[in-house]
DNA sequence: AATGCGAACAACCGCTCGTTG
DNA sequence: GCAACGAGCGGTTGTTCGCAT
């Protein structure tokens, strides 16, 4: 297929962006939109093809973008993420709100490689993370091997509770799905679906003391009382009450929730 | 003060995918 | 079905900045 030009015509201008070229792309986009990446531009009088303007807008100037650092929470959510996703950074950020593909990637590659890396360095490290982080760390594969998925958020594959094998201390964090063929495609499409966070999950969920922890969720007594696919009863019931956890982040147990059919309880 | 080096971040490049004629 | 094109994505590079020597 024929590439387009694009930046390499003449008289097109590369590298920083100026704060009067920020102005008048920011303008045209507030006022006509940006239907036509190539020709806004030339319509905007600006000297940058088509590619280069909407990646500073999608990057910098777009008005939802969150600046600054990112928080632990963000970070373990990306590790966890990028744990589940591999180096598919849109999708990543996809769940991020405010941040942007480029960014995380470039969070990913200065801070948390190397935190990950320490991780594995430890003996008493949490471990879940690392080994899959390490097996993707290269790029998105992740495949043809069996996968410790995290969590049984691909309760939606409907796996036989045989099929989960209870290994430490989270009832749910660390069953394992052992795959043959690793990630599936219609798995990956059930983390593309991966619905946003409801806000009464939230109010309910802080409100507990532990504000990493949703108050809806309590330590089961007997774990092995657990049954897969969970009911939302179950799902409310799930525990966790293994406080060297609580950093993982809210998203699991949402996802855990909703799966288990939890935001019709909401509503 | 000058220099070297690494971290952080912005931007570019090349590719794939989806759409359209 | 095919080619052309635009948009989007992920990998990579270039630049800037702060810190150590």
């Amino acid at each position: 297929m024929a590439r387009s030009p694009c930046c390499d015509k003449m008289g097109l201008k590369k590298g920083p962006w100026t704060p009067e070229e920020d102005k008048i792309l920011v303008a045209h986009v507030q006022k006509h939109g940006h239907g036509n990446w190539r020709a806004l531009p030339k319509q905007a009088g600006l000297l940058r093809c088509g590619k280069s303007c909407r990646l500073r807008w999608v990057n910098y100037l777009r008005p939802d973008i969150k600046r600054g650092n990112f928080s632990r929470e963000e970070e373990d959510a990306i590790i966890d993420l990028h744990e589940k996703l591999g180096n598919r950074w849109s999708a990543i950020a996809a769940r991020l709100p405010g941040r942007t593909d480029n960014e995380i990637k470039n969070v990913w590659h200065t801070n948390l490689k190397k935190r990950l890396k320490k991780k594995l360095a430890t003996p008493n490290s949490k471990g879940h993370s690392t080994a899959a982080a390490s097996k993707c760390d290269s790029g998105s594969a992740c495949q043809s091997e069996p996968v410790n998925l995290n969590f049984p958020g691909k309760i939606s594959s409907q796996p036989s509770s045989s099929e989960f094998s209870s290994i430490t201390d989270s009832p749910i964090r660390n069953m394992e799905i052992h795959m043959n063929t690793g990630i599936k495609d219609e798995q990956m499409d059930s983390l593309e679906s991966f619905p946003e966070i409801h806000e009464s999950f939230w109010s309910d969920a802080l409100s507990s003391d532990n504000s990493s922890m949703p108050s809806a969720f309590h330590t089961v007594n007997d774990e092995s009382q657990l049954q897969f696919p969970l009911s939302p009863a179950d799902a409310l019931e799930v525990g966790y009450g293994h406080s060297s956890r609580i950093d993982d982040g809210m998203e699991f147990w949402y996802d855990v929730f909703i799966r288990a059919g939890g935001l019709q309880e909401l509503n």
